[in-house]
DNA sequence: GTCAAGAAGATTGTCGACAAACGACAAATC
DNA sequence: GATTTGTCGTTTGTCGACAATCTTCTTGAC
């Protein structure tokens, strides 16, 4: 009953709103939205060919991951990722993550190893495979989703979900951290290692220090990033 | 009770929203809708004498600070707490308050200490007071966000505001922790002095041990009410 | 008496329309 | 020329109606 000529419309009636909200979040992680912009809800209604309605939930879906900004009588926009707030999500992860590899050193580490180990391969499968920065960002945070999935306390993955968009959005507006890929699988490592070894300081430290390496490296590229164009 | 109809006020209509919101989580938290119930759309909107789309995106953001739970095509419910999702809760509450102080007391002690010592006296002043326990839980819970208020990462606070209103359901459905509410406004004490020394470790190890002990008296609580009705 | 299929009722899902608010630009005032 | 005021087009805010879906109750077969 409804027609499905324009654009990237998704179109079964199951789901609908999650569906427009996928289709946003690929959009503006996808950079086909820059941070800033206005998103107005009557435009992606006509391109998505429906009503407001579901696109506003949409829209208030992905507010509460963090991705968009709501003004009141002022509507969405895609959230400017500052440096001050990158280094507080990272902030964040690091206590979040190495809480969550603690527990699963110490309670769950025979289920969890498996998959740590197959997310590592994977990264190395993809390091090969070419450059698609989506795919190597998004493999590079399942790893880290595998790790608050298995911790054994279900909001610390509820976190972890809320704030990942949030994530890949700041590293797609920098861009590239690693010129070797294969580097960047690699450094993963030390962490699944002190897992297998059941050290859980260890995983935890080395996960630690992964984080902040990684933070490291974003903020320096936003202050590069910001000297080289100073408006 | 609500629908100001009566005068010449119609130009408070700012931020319909969030008061509706405001009014259904003073609705949940002082018990007026139990756990599990329903929150009829309809019903809602004509109590209050408006559309159903406000109530909707009311609703949206009590899902986001955890207090209802959304079914597609069912609608919402006040959440259920069990056992374990208080207890995940509180670890979670632990780690973000312990790294939280730690950065207060490192970084931004001499401002917040004065309002951690106005808090602490005005537990102690509700205390000698009576016994509204809705007071003495919002004074409480208004302790631990000053912590994130003045940790200097703004996400902090952001998490700890998301989870608050979660923390008082469970402890509202509990009922009273503590017999004597001195003793509970007492328990403050060390955090503070720990701060006032500049000892973060110390500061982080008090209110670990704070959240801990409150965590063991919530779980023994749900225990004995389970047993007590194990339906 | 139990169970399943289906009708009836209630609730959510989506829609298009209108009202209110905002932002930009033009006009008026000093 | 600078500031204020007025107007207009665009976007959000709210509404009532209808379609789709779920729940409950009825009915009938076994």
């Amino acid at each position: 009953m409804l027609a499905e000529h324009r654009g990237f419309v998704p179109l079964n009636r199951d789901g609908l709103v999650d569906r427009v909200a996928k289709t946003l979040v690929d959009a503006i992680l996808a950079g086909g939205i820059p941070p800033g912009e206005r998103l107005a809800e009557s435009t992606i209604a006509k391109q998505m060919d429906l009503s407001r309605a579901p696109v506003r939930e949409a829209l208030r879906l992905l507010e509460s991951s963090g991705l968009v900004e709501y003004r009141t009588n002022r509507g969405f926009f895609v959230k400017v990722v500052s440096v001050t707030s990158m280094a507080d999500l990272y902030d964040l992860r690091i206590l979040l993550e190495t809480a969550a590899i603690r527990r699963l050193t110490e309670i769950n580490a025979d289920v969890a190893l498996p998959a740590l180990r197959a997310q590592v391969a994977e990264l190395h499968r993809l390091a090969g495979e070419g450059d698609d920065l989506m795919a190597h960002v998004s493999a590079d945070m399942q790893f880290h989703r595998l790790i608050c999935e298995h911790s054994g306390n279900q909001r610390f993955l509820q976190l972890f979900d809320q704030i990942a968009n949030e994530t890949k959005l700041g590293l797609l507006v920098i861009g590239r951290l690693y010129d070797d890929p294969h580097e960047m699988a690699g450094t993963h490592d030390p962490i699944v290692e002190a897992v297998a070894l059941g050290d859980a300081n260890r995983a935890a430290g080395a996960i630690d220090y992964h984080i902040r390496v990684a933070k490291e490296m974003v903020t320096q590229h936003f202050h590069d990033q910001q000297e080289g164009k100073p408006e």
